[in-house]
DNA sequence: GCGGATAGTATCGCAAAGCGATACGGTCGT
DNA sequence: ACGACCGTATCGCTTTGCGATACTATCCGC
C-alpha cells in the first residue's frame, strides 16, 4: 500500500519464474523459497494467510516457514503493521551473486569505461528464458526515477536488450521465445505482433544492435548489444538508455551504438 | 580466482550472521540457506564438497540441497569450470526487498534530493545487528570503484554511519555493539581501541554526525548521519562519501554536513 | 598410459522433521 | 458486544530429507 511508484517494478505481471525440470517431488526447501516468492506478486506486507494464498501452500505450513525464515533474517514483520516483509539477509546473497559471477566480473571494466564514454546511463542484463535481468547498472547523472534497480526484469521480446538477445538465437530459438512469452503491451507502443517482432529481430542482426523507443517506459530510449560466452550464445545485452526529451532515435544510434558495440565486441572476442 | 579486485567486497571475513534466538531445532528450510550462505566466504566457484565443509553439512545433504536450489535457479553451475555459483534467481528476492520495504521508500526520495544537492555519491544503509548493509546507493559522476555493491555490509564501530547509528544507542547498548564486534583494523588508520572509538561515537552524538576517513576504503572520506524510525530508533544512516583526493575532512564536512542533516531531519520529524 | 584424488551422480532404508488439523487469545472494525 | 482475521501454540502421523555407501568421469603427476 504505502509504495511510491518509483519503486514499484515496472512490470505489473513479472514473468513468472519457470517451473524448470520435470521433476515434481518436493522438496521443502522449495517450499520455503515459495514462501519468498509471494512477494514477487505482492505491493505490500504480507499476512500468513496471503502468503498462503499467493504461495499455493497451507496456513500452518506456511506458519511453520515464515517462522524460520524470520529467525535467519529472511523475512521480518512490518514494522508498523501487521504482516511480513523480506528481510535484509536477501542482499547478503544478491551480493553473492554479483561478486561471483564470472560473466558480471569481465563485463564490468568495459561497462564502467562505456559509462564514461557515454555519459549515460548503462547496465548490463542477464538472460532468464523469456526475460532479462538487470544484473549491473550504472546511473546517469540525473538519477531520474528509481534506485538501483537491480533485480527488475524485463521480457525478451520488447526490450532492446532483449532484442539484441533474441539477434544471436537461431532462428527457431528466437521464434520460440516470442511464442511462449506472454505479449502484454506495456505502453501504447510496445510492439506485440510476432511478425513484428521478429522483423525488429532481423534487422538487429544485420545492424548488430537494436534499439527501442518507450516500449516499456515512457520518455526512454533505450539500445541494446548482445553479450556472448565462449561458444558464441547470447547470454545477456549490454544496454546504454537516455530520455526522449534529449534524444531522438536517429542520433541516440548514431552517438552511442559504435561505442556500445566497440565494448560488446572487446568482450565477445577478446 | 577470476575476481577482480573491484567485484570483491571490501571486508576480507565479513561480519558473521548472527545465530539469532536460542532456538537451535533444526529446519531443513535453514539448511538450504545453510548452502547458500557458504558462498559469503568463496571468491569463486564452490564445489560440493567446499560447500559441505563451508556450511557444516554432510557432502549428501548438500547434494540434495544444491539439486533443488539448482532447478529453482538460486544455484547453477559455473559456466567453464567445475563447481557451483549463485544463481539469477536472488536477485528477484533482492528487488522485493528493496520495493516492499516501507523505510526505503520513506528515504528514497530524500536521498535522490541529497544525490542532486551534493553531487557525490549518497548511500542509505540499514541495521543487522552488529553491521550496517548498503541498501541503496547513488553512485557519483565518477563510478570509482565498483558497482552496485548493493547489500555490501560493513561493522558499526569503525564507519561514519556506524558511528552515526551508535550516537543515537543508548551508551550501553553502542558500548555492548563495540563489545561484541570483533575489532579488526581494515586499513592503518582504522581506530580499533573501544575508548577512542566511544570519543567519537561521543562527538558524533553532539555534531549530529559522524565523519570518518578511510576507516575502511583507501582514500575514501565519509560522513553519516543517523536515520530513525517513529520512536526515535536508529534503524541505519545516510552517506555521503567522497574522495580524499578532492576534499579535507573540514571541508567535506563543512560543505556536506547541514545538507546531510538536513535530509535526515526531514526525515525524521516529518 | 596409468593410478590416485576429487569431481558429480545414484540408490536405499531409517527416523527425524515438517505438515495438517485444530484450538486459543488479541485486536481491529462495525 | 460481536465477528472476522491475524498471529501463536500444540500434537500426532507419515512424509521427507539425510547419512552411508557405492559408481563413474575427469584431471592431475609420474
Amino acid at each position: 500500500m504505502r509504495m511510491t511508484d518509483i519503486t514499484r517494478p515496472v512490470l505489473p505481471p513479472l514473468p513468472v519464474p519457470a517451473p524448470q525440470d520435470d521433476a515434481l517431488f518436493v522438496d521443502s526447501i522449495a517450499r520455503g523459497f515459495q514462501v519468498l516468492s509471494a512477494f514477487h506478486g505482492a505491493s505490500g506486507p504480507l499476512s500468513l494467510g496471503e502468503i498462503a494464498a499467493l504461495s499455493g501452500l497451507t496456513k500452518s505450513a506456511v506458519q511453520r516457514i515464515v517462522h524460520t525464515l524470520r529467525q535467519q533474517g529472511y523475512l521480518r514483520r512490518d514494522p508498523a503493521d501487521r504482516g511480513y516483509l523480506p528481510g535484509l539477509r536477501l542482499l547478503d546473497h544478491a551480493l553473492d551473486y554479483q561478486r561471483l559471477n564470472p560473466e558480471i566480473a569481465r563485463v564490468l571494466p568495459v561497462l564502467m569505461e562505456l559509462r564514461a564514454a557515454t555519459g549515460e546511463r548503462v547496465d548490463l542484463s542477464l538472460r532468464d528464458d523469456l526475460r532479462l535481468v538487470y544484473a549491473l547498472r550504472f546511473q546517469s547523472k540525473r538519477g531520474f526515477y528509481a534506485a538501483s534497480l537491480i533485480g527488475t526484469s524485463v521480457p525478451l521480446y520488447c526490450t532492446a536488450g532483449g532484442r539484441a538477445v533474441l539477434s544471436r538465437l537461431p532462428e527457431d530459438e528466437a521464434a520460440s521465445v516470442i511464442a511462449r512469452s506472454s505479449l502484454i503491451p506495456y505502453s501504447s507502443r510496445t510492439l506485440t505482433d510476432p511478425a513484428a517482432i521478429m522483423a525488429r529481430v532481423a534487422e538487429a542482426r544485420e545492424a548488430g544492435f537494436a534499439i527501442a523507443e518507450e516500449q516499456i517506459v515512457a520518455g526512454e530510449i533505450a539500445l541494446g548489444v548482445p553479450v556472448l560466452d565462449e561458444a558464441g550464445r547470447p547470454i545477456g545485452a549490454i544496454h546504454v538508455a537516455g530520455s526522449l526529451a534529449e534524444w531522438d532515435a536517429d542520433s541516440f544510434a548514431r552517438n552511442f551504438a559504435p561505442l556500445a558495440m566497440t565494448a560488446a565486441g572487446s568482450l565477445n572476442r577478446g
